[in-house]
DNA sequence: ATTTAATTGGAGCGATCGATACAGAACCGG
DNA sequence: CCGGTTCTGTATCGATCGCTCCAATTAAAT
């Protein structure tokens, strides 16, 4: 019927998460993005829309092979070492960050949500999911007696979203491991059982 | 000798803060910045320099009329009720910001720091003073008995600089009341004597 | 081989960006 | 009243912004 794309979408698209993430949505030209994307500002436009509907298939991606992917591996983990795995890994891959470009998810929620309430819902539920994370593991360890019930699992679930949402933004600004560690040490000390 | 200025340079300096503050240090501009602050372009880079320059005065400003004078105020309290205000202070002043415009120090932490490595320090600056806050009355009430010393008050800090953190950039996505209280709950609860 | 539909390259739209240039206006000490 | 110095208003610089348009190209369907 016609003429087919001589560039491969999934591709292109991964291309474009780098692009948010190392400059972020709004310092992110389209001219920039379509290079790293290796397409004329045509087929930019042709493929993907707007630069606003690039970027929210851009997160969708990085959700899918970033924070998804991973809390998919350690659900099958014991409660406590999911959680404990988690958190850890954040100290680590922000410590290992030498560009600090940090997380895509949450620089964005301070970069994108002024006026687009779309976007904002779309982030939110982004994080909303590393807080259902923490809450499922909250509550198999609190049924089982390894996390300690003193704390209602709810608030603990928002308790280690923050933690992690602050590593990630701290990180980007100060990125020093005993910042990093010290933040999370009282934090997972609330899971021991008395 | 010469021609005085026909606007007050701390009045200029107060909308540039509100500013940067609703639209962030990338987006604002400069004819916006300067209309704001009831300058021509000449007399505002006359003034300020550069939007750099600018934004710096800026956050230093807001510093010193929001943080600093906080602290400076909670440091007459009681150790553990200087924290729990403070706390329970940043929860109501991110649920009173129908704009979400959250904080300008916290904002900037994502939104500055990509490659300058100045504002990245001045910015680790201001954020290091919450940590300091937190420190000295933790160490104070660790020291009176009024905060428990199951956790080493260093790593305290920490924790509850990532918490305002958090909740500061929660709240410009999400802003409910349960998840900002819920964060600080378990964290407060630490403070707790055994 | 011709039709049809999509992609591609690239020029270019109007708007805005941060920053500057320069002429005239305003005030001071003399 | 005047020389000196700073401020103000406006026009404008070159660059970039997101995005559109169109002719040329490509390949599948007929």
């Amino acid at each position: 019927m016609a003429r087919p794309r001589a560039f491969d979408e999934g591709v292109a698209l991964g291309a474009a998460v780098d692009g948010f993430w190392s400059q972020g949505y709004g310092a992110a030209g389209t001219r920039d993005l379509a290079a790293r994307m290796g397409l004329t500002t045509a087929s930019f436009y042709n493929a993907f829309g707007d630069k606003r509907g690039l970027f929210l298939k851009a997160l969708d991606r990085y959700l899918d092979e970033g924070s998804r992917r991973r809390f998919a591996r350690l659900d099958g983990l014991a409660p406590r070492e999911a959680i404990t795995t988690y958190v850890a890994d954040v100290v680590e891959r922000s410590l290992a960050d030498p560009l600090h470009r940090g997380c895509l998810l949450i620089n964005s929620a301070l970069d994108v949500t002024a006026q687009d309430p779309d976007m904002r819902d779309e982030i939110a539920g982004g994080l909303d999911e590393i807080r259902g994370f923490f809450l499922r593991h909250l509550q198999a360890g609190q049924a089982d007696g390894s996390i300690a019930a003193s704390q209602p699992a709810e608030d603990l679930a928002r308790l280690f979203l923050g933690v992690v949402v602050a590593m990630r933004v701290m990180a980007r600004v100060n990125p020093d491991r005993a910042l990093l560690e010290g933040m999370a040490r009282p934090a997972l000390s609330l899971l021991d059982p008395r």
